[in-house]
DNA sequence: GTGAAAGCGCTAACAA
DNA sequence: TTGTTAGCGCTTTCAC
């Protein structure tokens, strides 16, 4: 790596000339700008940023912690962040926690050590359940900036970009319904999450409003522990979930509409539902959650409910950004924003 | 932030007795060390990793660059460069060059600047398509390390982890022949990538020397331009693929056998099959990339080649870190690891 | 056992 | 217009 003084040896001048030249200062002579910026580019010389970080206090950089790459709904999320802090010119450094609450708080360690101007994180399942966040308020007292995204508690004080999980599914309830659908069932792995929690809210509540109660043979959660995320949980989805929801059908004939509240309890519904022939959508009606792709894979289209993941990233880097540029002194309030879902492809249309 | 400097003021020591207190120096008197670390516990001083990075040129962050994390494969490719940089005890940096080699460019100049150790990359579809790896060489001469993986090419000399397309086709065919399959099919939506095309010529070859021929009329490729990665190619895929690949099925009514070289080729000819009602995988056998998800979410279920992406992710890093840390006039000569892919699930077991 | 000083690469206030 | 100096936070050599 050439420096700045390694440049001034061979130009025969100071260092701090050649980092002004370097930066166009208006102080140089057009002259010597030329011959400082010729050298540079010609020995290839970059700025390090890591002296820049340390004179500036500012890293230019983001952490980011996320519980599950492997879920596609993540995957769009780290797509829309990293786009979008690329484009306000922050690079993003990543780490998957796993759902481990040690792996967050290990992450968090690391993170906050000076090398971050920001934060953006989505709860791990098990930092959830255990309902502990103090290992995150000490962010806080560090007044580095945080937001949490999607998977988030009333517990900490900071800007929150979610999605509109009651109102995903209270609207798809009433859509269905208004297509004529009698009984409309429900399914859920993600009970134990937050957003499960909303999701089957929604529902009971678009029950009571539509139907006049809620039936709880009606719906269906499965529950499993959290496995690693390597593992997929797909011997779980393959086996204990598959015949849960063959059975959930089967014990409901009458049923004619499913919605699930996780992506792929959605897909296995159609797979089971087109292995038991029934007519998908014709007599049953199946959404879940996913994206254009998710729906094009099923077959018969599952219908889905776009929780504009790509979306959600970005606003987290911007609400993230402007925080980290704000005047720390003029407290603006926290804000919470709700990304709306729309419903594409599939039956429903 | 607290610092070194304000820890000495407080105990009243100087600035350099601190540090070594910190770092447990045996220097430092034992009393000192309880006092300074005492305080430091107290006051949640964090040693600055942006100065730790100044003063010993090394950043402990590695810089990964992606085509595109929407694709699951890069996904867990990305999941097994965390996990295993964390480990390692670095930090991983993360960009996603949506197949564009401007964009390929832009992020080597980032990384290019002293924030990474080393550098980790699958070439953009694009730069593949050009030939043309300049901006790749400016990394070896700045003696950053470099591995590429998956994505590579001959011409940049450097550590290389790729899986063994060649072979992984040749014996999907042969396994295919040897339980008793007459005629196999091979859809390709992406021979226009160097790894596409080794998955071609493994089909080639194993034609030839089962088959005694290669039948044109037994290969699909399908062909579409790059989109950017937020628009999925979900609408080609839906239309225009489909078309294709049913077109396809029913032009060769022989067919037996479908491999792709793909992820998502597979899971459509699955669905598409099923709709033409063949009896899959009795009547027509179809073998396509992916992992147990993707296996577990077609219906009827796909044989997948598995790419133990994780796994590429894991060498790479592993190499990686041994080329950061090795003696680098010691000029150990570089080495390409290949993954070896494995079948499971669906019909070929 | 402790401290002073130099230096990693850079910028910026101030001096010349 | 150019150069000198100090300092960002830390480690490390060398005095004391």
């Amino acid at each position: 790596m050439v420096t700045l003084k390694q440049l001034a040896q061979q130009l025969n001048v100071s260092v701090s000339t050649v980092s002004k030249a370097i930066n166009n200062s208006e102080e140089i002579s057009a002259e010597t700008i030329k011959r400082v910026q010729k050298l540079a580019t010609e020995l290839n010389y970059k700025r390090n940023k890591i002296a820049l970080s340390l004179k500036s206090n500012k890293t230019l950089t983001l952490g980011v912690i996320l519980p599950d790459i492997l879920n596609r709904f993540y995957a769009k999320v780290l797509y829309g962040i990293q786009i979008t802090a690329e484009e306000l010119g922050y690079d993003i450094i990543t780490f998957f926690s796993r759902e481990s609450m040690s792996k967050e708080i290990d992450y968090l360690q690391i993170i906050g050590s000076g090398t971050v101007d920001g934060v953006l994180l989505a709860l791990s399942e098990e930092t959830l359940n255990k309902n502990d966040f103090s290992h995150i308020k000490d962010l806080t007292i560090n007044n580095t900036p945080l937001v949490l995204l999607d998977r988030i508690t009333d517990k900490i004080n900071c800007d929150k970009v979610i999605i509109d999980d009651f109102d995903a599914i209270y609207n798809e309830v009433k859509s269905l319904v208004k297509m004529g659908r009698k009984q409309i069932g429900f399914i859920t792995a993600i009970n134990n999450l937050n957003v499960g929690q909303f999701r089957s809210n929604g529902y009971r509540k678009a029950s009571i409003d539509f139907f006049g109660k809620c039936d709880q043979q009606l719906m269906l959660k499965l529950v499993h522990q959290t496995d690693s995320a390597t593992k997929e949980n797909s011997e779980y989805y393959r086996t204990a979930a598959h015949q849960s929801i063959e059975q959930f059908i089967i014990n409901n004939p009458d049923l004619d509409a499913i919605i699930a509240a996780d992506n792929i309890s959605g897909i296995l519904a159609v797979n089971i539902g087109s292995k038991l022939n029934i007519k998908i959508p014709k007599d049953l009606s199946i959404v879940g959650f996913g994206d254009k792709l998710t729906s094009m894979l099923s077959h018969p289209q599952l219908t889905i409910i776009n929780q504009h993941a790509v979306q959600i990233g970005k606003r987290s880097v911007e609400l993230l950004i402007k925080r980290i540029n704000c005047d720390k002194s003029s407290d603006n309030s926290f804000v919470t924003e709700i990304i709306q879902t729309t419903t594409v492809g599939g039956s429903s249309k």
